[in-house]
RNA sequence: GCGGGUGUAGCUCAGUUGGUUAGAGCGCCAGAUUGUGAUUCUGGAUGUCGCCGGUUCGAGCCCGGUCACUCGCCCCA
């Protein structure tokens, strides 16, 4: 039994969970097509420098969790650890950057070599949208309310809250980065062992410590928004603004800090209780900057990721799709008709389960194994006289039809 | 990468201070019912006790290692 496993973080998506995922992708991309973003796809694997700079050579994800190797012909490649500068590459390589603005959603696998936990995966899926070249505030207000709205149709909203944080423009985010690493290099006997390699990599992340030495450390340390210019406050305060006109509730998060370096302004996250140690469900921010980083002009851009996998796990069980017609011929002579009634019901939109070999009891319980609505019994003295025995699998009433009329008689009761 | 917990049938789980043929429920298969399911009754099959090694007369149980899952840290979706 122990014989094949699937690759740590890895799984398998059977028929139960795979509905689950299937409601929560198709969902988001309905509901994304109705604030105008167009489903486009990128490939699972890049340059590894697609991802290396943009994402920030310190961050964790480029530093120890990318599924990076060379290709036979020597070219290094690397597994997409997430999808924002995978399509900000395809802008810059399909020249779109004229079309601007561009609003894209997707959906797929992203690789991370992570320790897996729950809600926590190596290979895993998300769903996102992206805006850009719009540098307006009405850009963040409309990519947080698609995501609202998406959790809303999902059923999960009320288990969700916003958590909102500005990171302000770059300048800020530099002079600000400044101040934190000359307060923090006072402390350097006392802060954490994490927080002392936060120093050196992300001192940001610093604010966000769990480490009861680095809270107390927190307390006195320079406060952000005091350091942000009149600009990136002018740009928070109309995307709060938004906010509150479209009455989408959130909470202001001062330590909220993105773990990937080409975020600039706002940042958000949308976290539950309801999922243990992994809480954001949704994550995103605006990433000025990023298309000029990756070489394209300079050009604004916002959006968010959300976990399939975590969404697929708050959602309430999906409703099967439509409930199977059930085929029961008896007898050699009733199969060719069987065959040709099934074609028949499916050409007219019904779904139909066969059963392919056992006598009337065993295929009524396959009928009944696979939840049909009906099934319709065709023996030798049916066949004679032209008609089927039509029995409601619910109420188990049964009556003959002709089956000239089976079809029509059936797609009327879906 | 660090710390804790758990691995027994397809699934959920019992299994006494180490003791001889390892159990239950659900599911599965068959029959009661050779043209009528989901109910009921009867019967049946299924395990490298995660894996490797050690201790012991004897290991599902104790010890070491390893793999997987899981919870927390880290990080994030």
């Amino acid at each position: 039994m122990p014989a094949l496993q699937p690759v740590r973080g890895t799984q398998d998506l059977l028929p139960l969970q795979m509905r689950r995922h299937r409601a929560v992708s198709e969902t988001a991309r309905v509901v994304a097509l109705r604030y105008g973003f167009e489903e486009m796809a990128t490939p699972i694997f890049e340059f590894t420098e697609v991802f290396q700079k943009p994402i920030g050579e310190t961050s964790d994800i480029v530093s120890k969790e990318m599924y990076s190797f060379a290709d036979r012909g020597g070219e290094h490649v690397t597994l997409r650890p997430e999808n924002t500068a995978g399509v900000v590459r395809a802008v810059l390589s399909n020249g779109l950057t004229q079309a601007a603005p561009l609003k894209f959603f997707y959906s797929g696998p992203m690789f991370r070599y992570e320790r897996p936990q729950k809600g926590r995966f190596r290979q895993f899926h998300q769903i996102g949208v992206e805006l850009i070249g719009v540098a307006q505030p009405q850009a963040d207000v409309e990519v947080i309310a698609a995501g609202a709205r998406i959790l809303d149709e999902l059923g999960i909203l009320g288990r969700t809250e916003l958590e909102l944080n500005t990171l302000g423009d770059t300048e800020t985010r530099r002079l600000y980065r400044e101040h934190l690493v000359a307060y923090y290099a006072g402390f350097r006997d006392k802060l954490s062992e994490d927080s002392l390699r936060r120093l050196e990599t992300n001192p940001l992340r610093i604010l966000d410590s769990k480490d009861p030495g680095d809270i107390a450390i927190n307390i006195e340390a320079p406060e952000f928004h005091r350091h942000l210019n009149p600009l990136s406050t002018a740009f928070f305060d109309a995307v709060k603004r938004g906010l509150d006109a479209l009455g989408i509730a959130y909470r202001l998060n001062p330590r909220l800090v993105r773990g990937l370096d080409y975020y600039t302004h706002t940042a958000f996250e949308f976290v539950t209780r309801d999922l243990g140690a992994q809480g954001t469900v949704m994550g995103g921010g605006r990433y000025d900057g990023l298309v000029g980083l990756m070489g394209g002009p300079e050009m604004a851009g916002v959006g968010w990721a959300a976990g399939i996998e975590r969404l697929a796990m708050l959602i309430e069980e999906p409703a099967v799709a439509e409930r199977p017609v059930a085929i029961i011929p008896v007898g050699e002579a009733a199969e060719p008709v069987a065959l040709r009634l099934a074609e028949d019901l499916r050409r007219a939109g019904l779904v139909v389960d066969q059963s392919y070999s056992g006598n009337l009891g065993k295929r009524m319980k396959r009928a009944n194994k696979v939840a049909a609505r009906f099934a319709v019994l065709l023996g030798e003295d049916e066949l004679a006289r032209g008609v089927a025995s039509l029995r409601d699998l619910d109420s188990g009433a049964q009556e003959e039809v002709p089956l000239a009329g089976l079809t029509d008689r059936l797609v009327q009761t879906r």
